[in-house]
DNA sequence: GATCGCAATAACATCGTTTTCACACACGCA
DNA sequence: TGCGTGTGTGAAAACGATGTTATTGCGATC
C-alpha cells in the first residue's frame, strides 16, 4: 500500500536525487533503472520504480539531452498544414513516433522560403535528431543547414547525395496509370491535367507521370490542356475558368491534388456543369473530405500513413544506428485508384 | 567517403565557449549579449555578435532550460487535428507564438482521454511552460497534474477555479441569433439543430444558445429535431438521416460545426434533396472549405485567428509575469453570420 | 595621492541528468 | 590463504547554458 506522505507544498517537482533518496540508491541507479539497463538487480529495480511511481516523477527530458546530446525529438515541416493531407499525415507521423518514445515539432512552411529557413532553425536550435521535410519544393539551399550539421532528413521524391539524407519515393505511376486508362475506357479522349505549382517536385512528377500514361493510352496531349495552377481550392477554380476559355475543352480533367479537383468540382457547378454527366473530374491523394464532396471524388489515393511510417523509419534508422552498412536509403510508397462518383462516360458530341 | 578533412575538431557544433574564446570574452558576457543585457559594452557586444555570426553558433534550448527554469515551449492540445479548424487555429497560434520567441507542441487528443493523458504527461516531460487546451471537453481530471505542478492553462469556454488557469469565452450567441434570424426572415418555422457530443462544452453551448435564439425569435422547438451526433462529416449523415426518418421534416438545419454542416450537404444530395431550394443549411466555424462547398456554405464564424492570439496571449501573461495583480483571467472572442448560398426560402407547405 | 564608488567583466556554482570509472563484495581456484 | 574475476553500486565528471558573486579598472573626492 503506497503510504501517502502529507508533505506541505513540495514547491518544486521530484527529480532523480529525490527519487534515490526515497528507494535509498544512489541517483545512479536510479537512471540506469529507468533506462533498463541490464546490470541493476531485481531488488533494487523494485525499490526505485515504486519511488517514482509513489513520487510521481518525470524524468527532464532537457537535462537528459543535455548530457546524452540525443533529443529524441524529430522535426516535421509540411508544405501548407491547410492542406488536410498534412494534418493526416502529421497525425500518423506523431502516432508512429510517440509509440517508439519520439516527440515530433511540426512547422508549416507555407511554400515559403523564407518561413522554411526560421523553422530549420528553431528545429537546430531545438536539437532535433532528425527533420522530415514534407514540403515536395526546391529546399536544398536550406537543407544544407541541416546537411552541414550531420542531422539525419528525410526528404520525399528527392534525392540528395548526402550520407545523412534518405528519401521516400512515391510512386505516382500505377495510380495516375490507372486513373487514365479507367477514363480512356470511359470513351474520353480529351482529358485535360492541372499541374501543381512547377516549383514543387511532386507536381512534376505526377505531371511526367500523366504524360507518360496518356501516351500509354495512345491518348494526345494537347498542350494548352495541361495547366499550372496552385495546390489549392482557390487553384482549382482558376485552373478550371482557365480551361473553360478554351475553344475546345476537355471531356475529363485530372488533378494534380484534391485540392484542386473540389476546387474544380466547385467551379464547375457555378458555370453550371454537371459532374459527371458534363465533366470528369479525378483528384489525388483521397484526403477524407474526398468521399464527402458532392459528387463523392474518384480519385488517387496516396496513404498518408504509409508515407509517414517510412519517414519516421528513414529518421529513426539514421539517429539511432547510423553506422548500420545496411541503413535503407530509400522507401518506396504507392499509389491507387479509387472510384468513387465523378467520373462518367463523356457526353456524345 | 566524403567526410570533411577535419580530423581535429570533432565536428561539434560551436557552443558557448566557442563563441567566447574567439571574441576574447568570458562566456557570461556572451550570455549577456546574447540576451540583450545592457550592461555589455558596445564595443564587447560587437566583437561578440560577430564570434556568433562567424560560427553559426545556436544556443543549445537545452542547457538554457536547464538553468534558466523556463522552456519557452507552450503545448497545444486539439481535439482533433483531422477538423480543418484546428490545423488554421494551430497555424494561427504557432505564427503567434513564433513571432514571440516561442515553440509549439502539438498534439491531438482525438476525443479520447486516454491519448489526452499522454498528451499531458510528454508536455510535463518537455518542460512546457503552458498548454492551450482546445479539446472543448471534460479534461479536469487530467488537467489536475498540470494545475498540481501549476502549470499555466488556457481553456476554452470552460472556466476552472485555479490560480493558474485562464478561459477564453466565446461568444457564440451574436452568430447563432443572427443565423436564427436570418432563418426566420426567409420564412422558416421548423428549424433543426444538429448538436455536437455533449461532452464537448462547446456543443452544449452551441446547442444552448440555439435554444435562446429560438425563443427570442418566437419559434417553436421540437424535441427530436435537437439531434446529437459527432462534429465529423460522417456525423453530420447520420443527423441528417434521423432527422429526415422523421415524420415531419425541418425545413431548415443549423449545425453545430461546419464539418457536420458538410455532412448535411452530402447527404441531402444522396437523398435528392436540393439544398438550398428545398433545405437550408447553416454551419459553424468558418473553415477554408466553407466557401467551397456545393453550394458554399452559409455559416457562423469563429475566427481562428483571435482564438489563437487570445490563447498565447493568456499564456504568456501567465508565464512571463505571473504575479501581476491584473492579470487578464478572461478573454471573449466573437462569432458573426457569414451568407453564402445554402439559405433560401422554405418550399410553400 | 590614497580611498571610495561604480561600471564592466570574469569566475564559478548551478540546473537534472547520463556515463565513466573505481570500489566493495562474493566466488572459485590454485 | 591469497588472487584474480565478475557482479552490482555509487561517486563524480561531464553536458552547455544562466545567474550570482567576486574582481578589475578608472575617474572623482578629500
Amino acid at each position: 500500500m503506497p503510504r501517502k506522505a502529507s508533505r506541505k507544498t513540495p514547491a518544486k517537482s521530484p527529480d532523480i536525487r529525490t527519487v534515490a533518496a526515497l528507494a535509498k540508491v544512489s541517483i545512479a541507479t536510479v537512471s540506469r533503472t529507468i533506462n533498463g539497463s541490464p546490470v541493476v538487480s531485481e531488488r533494487l529495480a523494485k525499490r526505485v520504480w515504486q519511488a517514482i511511481h509513489e513520487l510521481g516523477y518525470l524524468p527532464n527530458t532537457h537535462a537528459r539531452t543535455l548530457v546524452s546530446g540525443r533529443s529524441r525529438l524529430f522535426g516535421i515541416i509540411v508544405e501548407n498544414i491547410t492542406n488536410p493531407f498534412f494534418p493526416e499525415l502529421i497525425q500518423s507521423f506523431e502516432e508512429v513516433a510517440v509509440a517508439h518514445g519520439y516527440e515530433i515539432l511540426v512547422s508549416s512552411s507555407n511554400s515559403n522560403p523564407a518561413i522554411l529557413t526560421t523553422c530549420v532553425r528553431r528545429m537546430l536550435e531545438r536539437k532535433v535528431d532528425g527533420v522530415a521535410v514534407m514540403t515536395f519544393g526546391e529546399e536544398e539551399p536550406v537543407l544544407d543547414q541541416l546537411m552541414h550539421r550531420k542531422i539525419p532528413i528525410v526528404l520525399a521524391e528527392f534525392k540528395l547525395q548526402d550520407p545523412h539524407c534518405s528519401t521516400i519515393l512515391l510512386d505516382y505511376r500505377s495510380g495516375i496509370h490507372a486513373a487514365v486508362r479507367h477514363l480512356a475506357g470511359l470513351g474520353h479522349r480529351h482529358i485535360a491535367f492541372l499541374a501543381g505549382p512547377h516549383t514543387l517536385h511532386s507536381a512534376l512528377t505526377r505531371e511526367n507521370d500523366f504524360r507518360a500514361a496518356m501516351k500509354t493510352a495512345g491518348l494526345p496531349i494537347q498542350k494548352n490542356w495541361i495547366v499550372e495552377c496552385d495546390h489549392t481550392l482557390k487553384g482549382g477554380v482558376n485552373g478550371f475558368d482557365q480551361l473553360q476559355a478554351l475553344a475546345t475543352r476537355p471531356t475529363a480533367i485530372v488533378c494534380s491534388n484534391d485540392m484542386t479537383a473540389i476546387g474544380v468540382l466547385r467551379a464547375a457547378f457555378m458555370k453550371g456543369l454537371q459532374v459527371p454527366k458534363d465533366l470528369s473530374v479525378i483528384g489525388l491523394d483521397d484526403i477524407d473530405f474526398a468521399e464527402f464532396t458532392l459528387p463523392p471524388l474518384t480519385t488517387i489515393r496516396l496513404s498518408r500513413a504509409d508515407l509517414a511510417r517510412a519517414a519516421f523509419e528513414a529518421l529513426r534508422q539514421q539517429a539511432e544506428d547510423p553506422s548500420n552498412p545496411h541503413l535503407q536509403r530509400e522507401f518506396l510508397v504507392s499509389t491507387s485508384l479509387v472510384m468513387r462518383g465523378s467520373t462518367a462516360p463523356p457526353v456524345a458530341d
